[in-house]
DNA sequence: CCGAATTTGTAGCCTCGACTACATTTTGGT
DNA sequence: ACCAAAATGTAGTCGAGGCTACAAATTCGG
């Protein structure tokens, strides 16, 4: 019966291929996420308090503090922290330029939302979510929509 | 056995709880998202063949079968969608309102995205995340801002 | 009607991200 | 200086969500 489900699909349903291709993106944009939100919530703690300790990082970030630890261990198998046994985390110039990509990228969907008439405080809730989903193209359509108002 | 939050000091919430309890809220959003696909899926699925095949969902979804049917499995237990041994999967009331809140929610957010100027594809492609991020109240605004511009 | 192809289901393995419990190290108060 | 508290690290467990490999059921072509 699969036979010619194309010719008979809804005009704007997507193929199958295509739509498998952006549920694959978004899964793996998911995969980076965690890692996008502790290195800029690390590179936040550094620039405010000088220092950013496992402990603090649990606690803004809402978990147990050995689910920070290792998140952080994975920060530094991946090229963007380091930290030695009872200092604190750094970041590499790889993990400071992440976070300033992020920061940018965090503050551009806030003010899109707002612009768009979101309450701030929901803006800046959604976008937490949100930015680990905004493609660069998107980014760019942000940009001129904020500017060009 | 939910744990109970402790929203009361609203006035003036911390800063470092208020964003302890974002980063809260995006986790637990995408714990659902998931499912949310799915269901939506499915219910596409449905409307356009008749029927809902796990081999079809997978395939659609650019995951291995094995994978989709553990998934279709959890849908079952959180009383989202039915299925009897090779035969399809179905939607129960519950997974069929879902689906509808889902789908909608989902054109919103492409919608909005391409009225600020995010090209077509990457709209579709970006709103597959984003959508799982969008809370109601973001909606209204989406619906103010396409209806009044 | 029957054998082969397809579909469906099951089992076992992996990584990630969460938790609790406990051990160790550092820090701070007296 | 010392002991207690806090911070840090480690170990073990869990469920979700992937995968591959294999087994069983169903559907189809001849
Ligand atoms: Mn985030
Ligand atoms: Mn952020
Ligand atoms: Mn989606
Ligand atoms: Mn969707």
């Amino acid at each position: 019966m699969a036979k010619q489900e194309r010719a008979a699909a809804r005009p704007d349903m997507p193929t199958e291929a295509a739509q498998a291709h952006r549920f694959g993106k978004a899964r793996s944009a998911q995969s980076t996420a965690l890692l996008e939100d502790y290195v800029e919530l690390i590179s936040d703690l550094l620039a405010s308090a000088g220092e950013a300790r496992p402990t603090d990082v649990a606690r803004r970030f809402g978990v147990s503090h050995a689910t920070a630890i290792k998140t952080i261990a994975r920060l530094k198998r991946e090229g963007l922290a380091t930290s030695k046994p009872y200092r604190g985390v750094f970041l590499t110039p790889d993990g400071e330029a992440l976070a300033e990509r992020v920061r940018n990228r965090h503050r551009l969907v806030v003010d899109l939302l707002v612009a768009v008439g979101v309450p701030a405080d929901s803006a800046e809730a959604d976008a937490e979510g949100i930015e680990h989903h905004v493609s660069d193209a998107a980014l760019d359509a942000f940009r001129d929509f904020l500017a060009g108002r």
